[in-house]
DNA sequence: CTTTCTTGCTACATATTATGTAGCGCACTT
DNA sequence: AAGTGCGCTACATAATATGTAGCAAGAAAG
């Protein structure tokens, strides 16, 4: 799904590209807390299938937003700053009563 | 692809569910700064297929992000305070530099 | 009224991606 | 030697996206 167009090279296409892949914001909101191990990761999301799974986190890993110690998966440094951007996102989600207007 | 996890009912996860589809958060990026048309959205999204790009925008105007006026799409006043996470998500990714630590 | 634009959007065959289940190979314990 | 838990792979099936063509409706012009 990445696509190599000339926007996506730009740093924020690029992110956008790579966080709207399905389970990936999910991955990382999971990891937010605790290291996990594969399948325990797996549990988390709602037994997401292992292929997909492992994909996304050599993408991840790719991306240098989480790497896998002694204790599981986890997120690296970089990847620990998006955190409180996460956070707003929920506090923002908690506000947010979806609803058409028609 | 959305699912009816009882965990998805958070609303977090239902967030990350939307924001994780392809597509939905690079149309809401797209949409941050002036309205635009059907058409001229999909240009912007490097030509995305209609068929998804409609199912997005009917996602998005249930969920009360977007909303079609006279001048074409563009967000709701809610979306429009996911702009400012936009931009941090932005300026953050400017400082990201991709590259797997093995 | 008819022609010509442009709009949002649909149809549909094809290609890509995810799911679900089973299980492998490895390290470590007992 | 036998069991346990690990990360991960294989593979057939189901779900989604892509790409192209074009429809129906509204506005503008002749």
């Amino acid at each position: 799904m990445p696509n190599n167009n000339k926007k996506t090279q730009r740093p924020i296409m690029a992110l956008l590209d790579l966080l709207g892949q399905k389970w990936v914001l999910r991955i990382i909101w999971e990891l937010r807390d605790a290291p996990l191990t594969f399948r325990a990761l797996r549990e988390r999301c709602d037994q997401i299938s292992p292929t997909v799974l492992n994909q996304r986190l050599s993408l991840l890993r790719d991306a240098g937003l989480v790497e896998l110690t002694e204790e599981g998966y986890q997120p690296t440094r970089p990847c620990q700053e998006l955190g409180p951007i996460l956070m707003q996102l929920s506090d923002w989600s908690k506000t947010w009563q979806p609803s058409r207007k028609d």
